[in-house]
DNA sequence: CAAATCAATGCAACTGAGTTGCAATTAATG
DNA sequence: CATTAATTGCAACTCAGTTGCATTGATTTG
């Protein structure tokens, strides 16, 4: 039995367990980013614990397998790092149902803003703010 | 008596307190943006109840004179608004000394990303990553 | 396949930034 | 100055996130 989830946890020297394979699953399968919160509410069917959860997060963040995006309202999101690391990586945030989705940013972006002299610019990320198309008026 | 400080309370209909005029003086004066925690050290000579600036700090927000800027280790930083709010506004996060910078961009500056098609962008924020000139190499 | 090993899990107790309620204080106003 | 309404400070609380530790479970090796 061999799952693309698997093969993300042997890659990345983890061993393979039900709750981080449930993990990948479900926020590989999610258009937007998770929040913890989030991620305890779409697995709530198997009982698993607040602390578990941190630490798998915390786990996969280290390894490079997931990003973290901090929010306004001060709590995390959690996402896929995208596979390839070309470019930028910018980060949607819809003004109406405050969901974050990421995308990869052609590498064509020129220097977006070279601030006052002195300061030596070494990688940029953009927040674009807008409606999703689900929350399209 | 007269300064800045006061005016700028008066302008948005808050009583002039020590305490408020100490907390712009000190924003005003700094070059990078301040968390809850520096702020209190800023101030330690006064014995400033933790509440108070908290309340200090979500009024000034609130009134649009700071902004509050998430940070990657989960707490806030606040900064005085940029004046005229003339397109779009930029920060700059210190890899070395995590101090961040705020630069109002030109507003030359162009669309960056468009997304997938149904993202509707309404306004996009730019943070830079690099050396400040005080961590220079 | 069974035993050994070491990491992952779950539970309970803890931590600390941020909040709430309320009484005491202080700024504005006439 | 006296009045009024907002601001402050204190104490108690909340709750996301962490820590320690005993238990469970995945991997490895013979």
């Amino acid at each position: 039995m061999e799952s693309k989830y698997i093969d993300i946890l042997h890659a990345h020297d983890l061993k393979v367990t039900a709750v981080r394979v449930h993990v990948l699953q479900v926020l590989m399968n999610s258009a937007s980013a998770m929040s913890h919160q989030a991620l305890t509410a779409a697995l709530s069917d198997e009982n698993l614990d607040k602390v578990t959860l941190y630490r798998t997060l915390s786990v996969f963040t280290e390894k490079g397998i997931l990003h973290k995006i901090p929010t306004e309202d001060r709590n995390w999101l959690y996402a896929m790092s995208p596979e390839v690391e070309a470019g930028s990586h910018a980060h949607f945030v819809c003004d109406v149902c405050d969901k974050v989705f990421c995308f990869p940013v052609p590498h064509v972006v020129n220097p977006v803003a070279l601030p006052k002299p002195g300061f030596q610019v070494t990688s940029q990320e953009i927040l674009l703010h807008g409606n999703c198309p689900t929350c399209h008026e």
